[in-house]
DNA sequence: GACGGCTGGGAAAAGGGTTTCCCAGCGCCT
DNA sequence: AGGCGCTGGGAAACCCTTTTCCCAGCCGTC
């Protein structure tokens, strides 16, 4: 260290010991070569680099033939503008933050896909940065973003439970996808598993069940909570009651799957449909009804959640679902934030519906049903 | 469009017509509040910019109240210096493009996640990509990338099959991770099958099992295929023979395990451990066995691949697997492409090794077996 | 013929940060 | 007193692209 704190900021391309390696100093992988700048473009076709940029842009006004000289000359040089010129000037990087605060699960998968998707087609590149649950690795990554002057920002969860806002030191629009934020000024946009659960409470009905047992996670996650109340309530709404009285709140596991199932059999032996919080528990509950010579659908329907396609699909029979359209939730969270970016005002949780994807477990000639080349 | 061809080559931020819209007119979220500059902070120190910067960068030769002075500034200010300006001076992104061919799928995210997270610790930045298959967006991401001046790219697939390589325009540093490329120049990182399939063999071989079947995906594939290979030579090489004399080859879904293992039972009565090239053909044989009466793993060991926690965890009785190691070859892959970008030259397919998870399904003492707690 | 307007294109600044070169001032030695 | 060397810091160039401003030349018109 050659002076006290001299370490503040934090700086790109410098060494432990504080003393960095000059910045000319950068082998390549292949040496020489460096790429074809404006100027070289502009020398090449005679004339003067802000003329060049015009060409190339469509700006101002140039006799044709000059415009063909210079993209002569650039296709010649194989020139390729240097974004990052481009960004100083314009005050824009054309990029986003992609933050996932809790790694990169089978929920927040998609959604990543999702805005990643959206943004490509919006000119936008996307960085990925997975702070696996950890604070500090959260602020050196927002840092680093706001150091790269990204225009904006998504942060993901891997589930959908509340989080509290992300500290940043720079206004930067932000949109939370999947797992809100917990202030309500915030963009956030959330699966509807209110909708999704009275999705699933009408299907069931509609098919003529009426003894359904609820069983999910663990009371605490808000997914496992939401859909249980909703589904509570539907049924009400509907003079029907939860079949054993009450919801079976437990682990998202095939294990719980089996054994929840189990007891909803003892509690109600008369129960014809077990609306499952996840297609993981569901296909525990199928197996445990197969092996408690229980028929599904004809004797007891089965539901689950999420449409994992290797869960849904390979449980036998195959599951019932609800798909949380998490890749439309991916894209309608980039768009909001591009939104944002070129100055819409928006704020509060917006929530999308689920679609139920039906297969054999509830019985029903399956609309559109499982392809068999999918999966 | 003002001149013909006047779309060459694409540019960032302009509109169908051609014509662009001026970059200055970029409205951001918050307005105002612009980022504090370097100058700002010699401004309010009372130095030069220049000094500003030796003092923040501890270059040069500074009075350490000066320096002190300057930090202070720095911090008051917030100071953040602009990636952008940097990297245009310097030459380099401090950013790698890591491009995911094939969309993200189970094998691909662990590579994916561990390349992200050691090139997060070298400092670098990671522009993700998905191509989904597509050549045209293969390219366009290409182009995008280098316009952004990466410093180097990361390439992987979902699967272990070989891929053509990346065309550029330009040459940046390149690594395969997980389908290594078809030129042999190309730096690939793969993980080692063969050793995989070779630590089955001895597993099983060590615990006294003599008539070894192997279950598989399709013969085309070219992780089904060296997998196979490579078991029947290590049986080869032990003096054993594989069970039911061939290798069967066919999808990768439980499905196809619970009809392989009828298969494999039929073609030998006698057969005491079936060594699957998924964890999904083995939760499959899993059920299959127990449905058939063979209990695993005393009449049976059961063997899977790829220790996809929720198949092998799930499966009953849980499932010795092999682990391909995939976040440590995406770390790798990273500390490659660092290499190279540091101009260390390198080349050819390297294979990282596998390990082998013991669990219930060959009846062995799990060493650090499976906790409770996980998945 | 003088002037106005248009066309095509150049010069230069701007954007933010780093580096090189240079210089003023000071202490020390002879 | 003069010369030397060191210290601390400033000026300016540079990276690459875009945009603004300006100008030369030309045509048409009165």
């Amino acid at each position: 260290m050659t002076g006290s704190g001299a370490d503040w900021p934090p700086r790109v391309g410098r060494t432990e010991k504080g003393k960095g390696f000059p910045m000319t100093v950068t082998p390549r992988g292949e040496a020489g070569a460096r790429a074809a700048t404006i100027s070289d473009v502009a020398a090449l076709a005679g004339v003067s680099p802000g003329t060049a940029s015009k060409a190339l842009n469509g700006r101002g006004r140039l006799r044709p033939e000059t415009r063909e000289r210079v993209l002569d000359a650039a296709r010649k040089l194989d020139f390729r503008p240097n974004a990052m010129a481009q960004g100083l000037l314009s005050g824009r990087s054309f990029t986003v933050g992609l933050i996932t605060t809790d790694s990169v699960g089978r929920f927040s998968l998609p959604v990543l896909l999702g805005a990643e998707d959206a943004l490509g087609a919006g000119r936008m590149s996307v960085f990925l940065c997975d702070t696996r649950g950890d604070r500090i690795r959260e602020q050196h990554y927002v840092r680093t973003l706001l150091e790269r002057r990204i225009d904006g920002l998504i942060v993901t969860g891997r589930r959908t439970d509340p989080r509290p806002p992300l500290v940043l030191p720079a206004p930067v629009p932000v949109v939370y996808a999947l797992g809100p934020s917990t202030d309500p000024a915030d963009v956030s946009l959330v699966p509807d598993d209110a909708g999704g659960a009275r999705l699933v409470v009408d299907h069931l009905l509609a098919t003529g069940r009426r003894r359904i047992a609820h069983l999910t996670g663990p009371a605490h996650h808000s997914a496992a909570a939401e859909r249980a109340e909703h589904t509570t309530l539907a049924l009400r709404d509907a003079g029907a009651e939860l079949s054993g009285g009450r919801v079976y709140f437990g682990e998202w596991s095939e294990a719980w799957g089996r054994q929840a199932a189990l007891i909803a059999l003892r509690a109600d032996p008369d129960v014809d449909a077990l609306f499952c919080g996840s297609d993981q528990i569901a296909r525990g509950a199928a197996d445990a009804l197969r092996e408690a010579g229980r028929r599904v659908p004809s004797d007891v329907a089965l539901v689950g959640y999420d449409n994992w396609k290797v869960m849904a699909e390979a449980s036998r029979p195959p599951l019932t679902t609800v798909d949380m359209n998490l890749t439309e939730l991916g894209r309608t969270a980039a768009l909001r934030l591009m939104s944002a970016i070129e100055g819409q005002p928006a704020g509060g949780v917006e929530r999308l519906p689920c679609r139920l994807v039906i297969r054999e477990s509830t019985g029903v000639a399956a609309e559109g049903g499982p392809s068999p080349l999918r999966g």
